[in-house]
DNA sequence: TATTGTTATACTCTATAACTATA
DNA sequence: TATAGTTATAGAGTATAACAATA
């Protein structure tokens, strides 16, 4: 039957070569990470990148555009149309910089707050999803482990 | 000094809220990775995606479209481009299938043997860059914990 | 009717180059 | 001269819809 190739990729999950590779699986499982993370946001008609930016000035109140950039991992003008859609529905601010009239103050308006609250449950309902295969050691031991492999 | 918020960002990677995340680590890693590999991959011309599929091919000589696109995670439509552009630079074939006439058995042309002997050794490059973080063990615990997390 | 491969298309993400205004 | 923000643009990745050939 033609169910075979599905049946022996859903078994194995790709030949060896590919398991074998630590970056390949990151790419691989930060892909799906990513589509399940998407898939969850788009109820809120937000973006993987958008919510990175809102939940850093969460906690932050005002950033540069240039520190917003390093933080999410965005580059810095592809960061400026993100900005702009969250500006135009009212969920950031441009303000400016006393210090240095190049630098915008970006910050959050006070109409967000609610909205962080739901994006947290979504954002905990994806992950619960995604990690459903580790035991609640394994899934200790990973998140110990990623936050080392991020720097610039 | 306007190194301030860069220096901020190299020492705590950003804010808490990105880092409690699970799901939000793994897509920003994984992000990291592919970004990685493709410089990697790039001096040889060659996509991620393409890579996906030569390094299969590598291991099973031949499989149809349907198979390689579940065991890349690419979307068949989207594989069909892919396999043009290795079918014209004559590092794939697509051959026919006896069995099924629907099907194209693609294989690799025994020109590519070389090919991934060097793919191997820049994939390797990579990958050490990108664990560099990491000791030994912690390379292993998390090779060990992300193949769990890949599934259709 | 379901499946394999395909096309056309569109939308997002990421990256290259160059500009402006401030420092 | 260097930096913060910006623009235009092009490439790759990904997704929606529909189709022809074959099972």
């Amino acid at each position: 039957m033609n169910h075979d190739d599905a049946n022996i990729c859903r078994l194995m999950k790709g030949p060896q070569a590919l398991l074998a590779s630590t970056g390949y699986l990151l790419a691989r499982v930060g892909s799906e990470s990513r589509r399940l993370f998407v898939q969850a946001l788009d109820e809120r008609d937000l973006t993987l990148a958008q919510y990175g930016v809102l939940m850093i000035l969460g906690e932050l109140k005002s950033a540069s555009q240039r520190y917003l950039a390093g933080a999410t991992g965005i580059d810095p003008r592809n960061l400026v149309p993100i900005l702009d859609a969250l500006e135009n529905r009212g969920l950031v601010r441009r303000g400016s910089d006393s210090t240095d009239r190049r630098r915008h103050a970006v910050a959050l308006t006070p109409a967000v707050t609610a909205l962080l609250v739901k994006l947290s449950r979504l954002r905990a309902q994806a992950v619960v999803e995604l990690l459903k295969p580790l035991s609640a050691t394994q899934r200790h031991q990973l998140h110990g482990l990623l936050p080392r492999l991020l720097r610039t």
